[in-house]
DNA sequence: CGTCCTTTGAAGCCA
DNA sequence: TGGCTTCAAAGGACG
């Protein structure tokens, strides 16, 4: 499926031929020369009023109640996360399709800077789909996305493009992400979080509504009625939101290839699961006492 | 401050 | 292959 729109094969056709005279023109370049080019794109960018193209609608949920307008938090997490109708307006492009995700317009400073707020992710921590600082390279850090270069690409041409990122990423500029073997924890790298699924999209977009229309304050009885909701949602209903988390999966996957659920195991607290509301005293001992053996054994383990 | 609660889904592990 | 476990998000409650 192409979501390239060309309006005559002549055009098509010229933009091609510009194209690969662009791609051409970008391999003979050095890294610098694609700094500075990167530069005064964006400050031809940053001049320019925003493309109304790219301002995307609010989704719109079937429900009585409405998704929620895309917030600066949500924004700055995932992106991606609201408009989801957007993929079909944009470029399918795996690094331009987060860039036309977004809503509004991104702050001028947030082509510079790593988005990531202070607020919601620890210093340890980075966004699973934005590149993190430290092992990013300058030009992929300031380089807005690609999507963003309306002025300097013709329109279907993006496709002969590879991001600055993207290059970065295929070359051998990630020694140190080695694939790990079993069980080993390297400690040294930021904490990369695990994709979220269909459910927690769902969940996300729809808390808000939920909390003011049930008045709930008690964060697992709100769940315990999104989980309700979305039970009762129709696969059409449920399905973009598989999409949607399939395409973040992918993304996920592209960005942090080295990257699996097993590297997260044992990150967090350990778990005890009650999901039977009746456990006899019997049990919990037993239970306490398996997991303070499996705490021991780990312990033996480090040691 | 860290964990629990509560949901569904994805993924890993083990028998 | 099936069953179990962990982690994704959220924020108030609790020890």
């Amino acid at each position: 499926m192409s979501h390239f729109r060309t309006d005559s094969g002549d055009r098509a056709a010229n933009a091609f031929q510009f194209g690969s005279v662009f791609q051409c023109i970008i391999e003979e370049m050095d890294q610098e020369d694609l700094i500075d080019v990167a530069h005064a794109a964006l400050n031809q960018m940053l001049a320019a009023p925003p493309n109304p193209l790219r301002a995307v609608p609010a989704v719109e949920f079937e429900f009585n109640n409405t998704a929620q307008p895309v917030n600066e938090d949500l924004n700055g997490v995932y992106d991606s996360y609201l408009p989801m109708e957007a993929a079909t307006l944009g470029f399918e492009h795996p690094f331009t399709a987060a860039a036309t995700l977004s809503v509004e317009q991104p702050a001028p400073n947030s082509y510079y800077l790593n988005t990531m707020s202070d607020d919601l992710y620890n210093h340890d921590q980075h966004l699973p789909y934005q590149w993190p600082e430290y092992d990013a390279p300058p030009a992929a850090i300031r380089a807005p996305p690609l999507s963003n270069l309306p002025s300097l690409m013709p329109q279907g041409q993006e496709q002969n493009m590879k991001s600055v990122g993207m290059v970065s990423m295929n070359s051998h500029e990630f020694p140190h992400r080695k694939r790990r073997c079993k069980g080993q924890q390297v400690d040294d790298q930021p904490y990369v979080k695990k994709p979220p699924n269909a459910f927690m999209l769902f969940m996300k977009e729809h808390r808000a509504n939920v909390v003011e229309e049930l008045k709930l304050s008690d964060n697992a009885m709100v769940n315990m009625a999104l989980g309700d909701r979305w039970r009762v949602m129709s696969d059409t209903q449920q399905a973009k939101y598989y999409e949607e988390a399939e395409r973040l999966r992918k993304l996920h996957a592209e960005k942090y290839p080295w990257w699996t659920t097993r590297d997260n195991y044992g990150k967090k607290r350990k778990r005890i699961r009650r999901r039977c509301p009746v456990i006899c005293e019997e049990d919990e001992e037993e239970e306490g006492g398996e997991e303070e053996e499996e705490e021991e054994e780990e312990e033996e383990e480090a040691v």
